[in-house]
DNA sequence: TTTTTCACCTAACGTTTGTTAGCTTACTTT
DNA sequence: AAAGTAAGCTAACAAACGTTAGGTGAAAAA
């Protein structure tokens, strides 16, 4: 079919690929996307992918734990900022929404493909998921304690705040929205907000 | 293998194969879901499951459009009812949250699993979810004009309390989780204040 | 008790799946 | 220009998939 076209951003072909894996799998899910499809849109023979990665669920590992090591990441980066806990939780939420505004399809297959990860891959995603979110109900009761944020329960919050980003998913595909900083803002408004004392 | 046992509640046994469908859908999701591990936790062969079904996908339509019609009723009911626009919001927010508390498992296929519908249900299915967004879309437009909300993009509002309640999933996972009726009552502080002018 | 109907079985079908083996072609280095 | 490596191809595999055909046994109706 051809040679697998590589740019000035995304160097390496099995970046290529990964690329093109992320768009699929959010679109039609990991287990409804095939290699065969997925080798169509690479331009490039089924079995010539194997040339650049070792399994259909290795994309699936390195799509994961990108996005997982971003945000625990960031996470060592805001509990060292010296600000105040709501103000730490803005800077968390804002790191979600525009995380998810500008390369979703990945966050989006960590969201909601992981589960198809196969061990020890999967435990340890579950793991580290656990643990951020652990560390963000901890800053919120932080927030709590210091009578920045009203009387909630903390793992209840964090759970609304990532699933309320996780819907960006559906501003993509709408048809009339507001642009990506503006989404930002509402976002911010209505849920530290609905936080604040 | 044996019989499938109806009970009181379920009475078919078609109805007895689609409530364990939804579990599996709900763990495993529809493409990586067998109808041979179906029929296994159901009791019974896999070619057996075609004497009660037409389809797999028939299994997906009936649970989709179950959920579907039993939210559009309630927009109905809500929107015929005479109250302040804010607790109209309020009433199809708790509507949702005890939903996911009570029969999460049917929801969650519907909200997850809908790409997987073929035509024309899916069509059909995007279409009622359309319209119930901006029909909710509409109610806090109206809150806004009679300042009973915020100044905020009211499609990006209905999109974080949808997306919110969905991550009750979460809420089942978790170990020491509060009681429904608690987080009921957490949610609605935070999204309702949230919105509230 | 006989007949009919429903529920289930085994066996098999045609596809589609992820992946491998072995060969050829196109670039890169010498 | 020759040699070596990287990237692609065709063909095929074993396994899993949804589903159908046709037969068996048990419950319900006669």
């Amino acid at each position: 079919m051809g040679r697998i076209k590589v740019s000035q951003e995304v160097t390496t072909r099995k970046e290529v690929i990964i690329q093109h894996a992320a768009n699929l799998f959010k679109e039609k899910g990991f287990k409804a996307t095939s290699m065969r499809e997925l080798a169509d849109v690479v331009g490039v023979e089924a079995a010539s992918l194997y040339n650049h990665i070792k399994s259909k669920n290795e994309l699936l590992n390195i799509i994961c734990f990108d996005v997982a090591n971003r945000y625990l990441a960031k996470m060592d980066e805001v509990e060292a900022d010296k600000c105040s806990t709501i103000s730490k939780i803005e800077k968390l939420l804002r790191f979600h929404i525009t995380g998810m505004v500008l390369h979703f399809q990945e966050i989006y297959v960590s969201d909601r493909e992981w589960k198809h990860l196969d061990n020890p891959y999967l435990s340890n995603f579950q793991n580290q998921r656990r643990t951020y979110r652990k560390r963000f109900a901890s800053l919120i009761e932080e927030g709590i304690k210091k009578k920045e944020i009203k009387k909630i329960d903390a793992p209840t919050a964090v759970l609304i705040l990532l699933h309320a980003v996780s819907g960006i998913d559906s501003w993509h595909r709408s048809k009339e929205k507001i642009n990506g900083k503006e989404l930002e803002e509402n976002m911010v408004t209505i849920l530290i907000e609905g936080l604040k004392k």
